[in-house]
DNA sequence: CTCAGTGCAAAGGATTTGCATGCCG
DNA sequence: CGGCATGCAAATCCTTTGCACTGAG
């Protein structure tokens, strides 16, 4: 896990690689997402910065994601949720719950990462596509909702 | 794979469960699921079902897959996909094209999905979710896109 | 001064829902 | 007949966008 203050200077660098500043408003989104340990949906993100108007958070969002300083991920639930780029955090995986929406991150094993990644390089080689990184999640049911 | 008459007897079987009908509208959203290697969106789905409304259309995918036999796939681009459950086509994964969002479906070998379902057993353990199944999805950019 | 960033309000667009009608059991 | 299914149209609601204003360089 990179630490708190590089993640500033690393995501400042980034906006700055596309002509774009690194505001309050975009520094309290990498700092409210920094903090969690679970991708957040805009109202979260909202809550944990109160006075940050919804539209701007939207736009800095994509700004941020453009930049490569944050990513988008499709929980399949009402809202949309982000997360710091795994380059900025680390490579994790999520647990969905298929009923509430609810997401919590997770690791694994090196060595099972690995094997996994190997068949999917292989797997990948097959087909047209290019530039290929994995996600996998798991879909169950959380605690309050079994 | 299962054979395509017996999707359809299953479908129907499923939706009896909640007592709810097989309709030609829905059987025909199922033969255009089963028709294809890759989930379909919206759009798709009436594009193959001349006629078909789309209030229909969603609708009835809300009460199939409540049912148990399609799934909704969120690829992440303008629409939702669907796709047929798992128990009713075959385990597999899907490369998703992160500029336009086109997917294509993939299996793994199995000694590969054997080792990741271990590992995530494993994992799901150390946490309060339950009933979980996986999913592993590769991103990347389509032929077109790169 | 200039131009990106901001915030409000309004628009966009995929998905959902109300309601009257049709149709299967 | 009774109740689910249908289809049209209208409503929802997350997300995007237009526009005038502010602020950093």
């Amino acid at each position: 896990m990179v630490v708190a203050v590089e993640v500033h200077d690393i995501a400042a660098a980034r906006l700055r690689d596309t002509d774009q500043r690194y505001t309050r408003n975009r520094r309290a989104i990498v700092t409210a997402l920094a903090a969690t340990d679970r991708p957040l949906t805009l109202p979260e993100l909202l809550k944990a910065n109160k006075g940050l108007p919804q539209s701007s958070a939207y736009r800095n969002l994509a700004v941020l994601e453009e930049a490569g300083v944050v990513r988008r991920v499709v929980s399949g639930g009402e809202f949309a949720r982000y997360e710091l780029a795994e380059d900025l955090s680390e490579h994790h995986h999520h647990f969905i719950c298929s009923t509430c929406g609810a997401i919590e991150d997770f690791t694994l094993p090196a060595d099972v990462e690995a094997t996994v990644e190997r068949a999917l390089q292989r797997a990948a080689r097959r087909t047209r596509f290019a530039g290929v990184h994995h996600q996998l999640d798991l879909v169950g049911l959380c605690a309050n909702c079994q």
